[in-house]
DNA sequence: ATGAAAGCGCTAACAA
DNA sequence: TTGTTAGCGCTTTCAT
């Protein structure tokens, strides 16, 4: 078995307190003669001892782990495929949680599909959650939470307040979208909503985007939100398409839909930004990986990530005292996919 | 405080080894009638006992952790930029880590300056090391290893066939490379290095170069192995290019060099791959970050995270009997940096 | 069918 | 200056 701190007394001549002292710095009131100190440490090399930090955290009641809680209902977040999104916002969390001291945990019981076991059962002092589904489900798990936990992309309110969030500045990112159309000349600018059930950060897009085309003076009806249910229902979309698009630019919820639009409009000999502009958000890895790249709305995920971990690690401290919404600014990546509008759009 | 077994257990009038073996069905040897346990379920219900797997794992003397360790001298790996390596293999480590059960943590003490200290202090059950440097204090503190552990990259017989180890192969890659391009017609065919102390990776590679080009005749000599000692020293590189490569094709050590060699070729006129194809080793993100996208060698990264896994959580169990390489087969990502030879090389 | 005891490795509090 | 006691929450072993 493992070399222990008794094995370690006992070969000093003394008592594990000792060990612990001169070892560790921990039993501070216990006072060690000089003499005695090397004693103990010629004994610990000799013997090869390794303090246990396992048990010590067991013993303090502390495990300087932070948790990654990824909701109910979702398949496990893959870091090197897709929009890499997950990747971004881990290299944010893992730079705050070494920061602090904290080592970053993916555990199956909290990625799968009943989560409530692995919050409360010990070995977390805190947890970051970061979709951002609020079904039912999810909501009831997070309250049930007796750690300390940290939403991002979810606003404080939608739990109780119960919990401090990090997010984006949806409605800044997209009035730097509509703002960046309008200025090439954009008139006629439509959402597009890519999902059935419309999650926070969703609507709060668009009701950003109504807002900010309002007060440019154009405001947005009922055919200026286009809304297909899903990628395998693209029926309203390509009925749109092929009707020849009756705006010069099209704001997307994120860039997974600003792709689809964009494959699709080339599908119906719609050229991209030519006749349509169009622009995603998040600037995810999606962005490189469409012809003509795609103009996006960018998240500051890493600092999201860093950031959440510092607001994490003072609750876990006591030290954070009233639960707050934490909202960073968005940035804009252009790229190919937005122009100046075609002097006559329908016909060109 | 949290509500413990002996809590519950006093709420039932039972014992804790009856909550025990009720609520975690532990102690096997313990009968229980089924009213008492429903009275201890009720119990714990009410009391909203959770289990505290912390203290369990402490007693069980096994965590189910897996550690992910990096290396001496490396910077914190990053998932979401530069060749994106670290995002692939850590899917697969997470995928087989799932898969078993056990999760996936990044520690600071780990992955920092001195991960001895991290290594054997009782957190992990298993260590996963990725590295390629075989820098002697790198081999030390893994020989001081008192924990499983599998090696990805390493050699088994670098560290003394004391750890099973994953990597891909390097000369079945290697292979599938200049075949490709022996195919397409080329014979004047070069390697380049892009670092000045070869780790274990690139002398299997080159290696492996000049094996393959011995056996299609066109032994490989001095002057087809271009090496240029770094990013930041380039004259070695920059002169080649300058006087009109002598070669009609490139094999390079990996995508990162590649991708130099592509960017210098274009500063000094030579078209890639009209004039000079190049292929590349990893087939990372950077492939695609170059004009034109890279050909290059692929690794299972994926896969060989996932394997190492499946081996380490044998090794934990005791069921792994002699420590051995796993070899992996590479593929090839033809992309756009191949094409046929020029009719005449040097004059084109 | 149930309970009591003992201990995983460590450390705070109190005694000597 | 040092040692003893006690306990973190859980479970195995042995006794009843």
């Amino acid at each position: 078995m493992a070399v222990t701190m008794r094995d370690v007394a006992k070969k000093a001549g003394v008592s594990p307190v000792v060990v612990s002292r001169v070892l560790h710095g921990r039993a501070t009131t216990v006072r060690v003669s000089p003499a005695t100190a090397e004693r103990v440490r010629q004994a610990a090399e000799e013997l090869g001892y390794r303090c246990n930090v396992f048990a010590r955290s067991f013993r303090d009641g502390q495990t300087s782990m932070i948790g990654i809680l990824h909701g109910i209902g979702f398949a496990r977040p893959i870091f090197s495929q897709g929009s890499r999104y997950f990747a971004a916002l881990m290299d944010g969390l893992v730079e705050g949680a070494f920061r602090h001291g904290y080592s970053v945990t993916l555990c199956p019981k909290l990625m799968g599909g009943s989560p409530e076991e692995g919050i409360n059962d010990g070995r977390f002092d805190g947890l970051i959650w970061y979709s951002t589904d609020p079904v039912e489900e999810n909501r009831r798990m997070l309250l049930a939470s007796r750690v300390p936990l940290v939403l991002i992309h979810t606003p404080s309110a939608l739990l109780e307040g119960r919990f401090p969030s990090v997010r984006c500045d949806n409605a800044g990112g997209i009035r730097l979208a509509v703002d960046h159309l309008w200025n090439l000349g954009h008139r006629r600018i439509g959402f597009v909503v890519g999902e059935s059930r419309p999650f926070t950060e969703t609507s709060e897009r668009m009701t950003a985007f109504r807002n900010r085309m309002d007060s440019l003076g154009v405001p947005v009806t009922e055919d200026d939100v286009l809304l297909y249910p899903g990628a395998h229902d693209l029926e309203n979309l390509d009925r749109y398409l092929a009707a020849g698009p009756r705006h010069t630019a099209l704001v997307c919820q994120h860039d997974g839909v600003a792709a689809t639009v964009i494959d699709r409009a080339r599908l119906f000999g719609v050229r991209v930004p030519e006749q349509l502009s169009v622009v995603g958000f998040d600037s995810t890895a999606f962005c490189n990986e469409v012809e003509p790249p795609l103009t996006s709305v960018s998240q500051p995920l890493v600092d999201i990530g860093s950031k959440a971990v510092d607001l994490l690690v003072r609750r876990i401290r006591g030290e954070s005292p009233e639960p707050y919404d934490l909202v960073l600014p968005c940035g804009l990546d252009v790229r190919g996919s937005t122009s100046t509008p075609p002097l006559n759009p329908k016909v060109d």
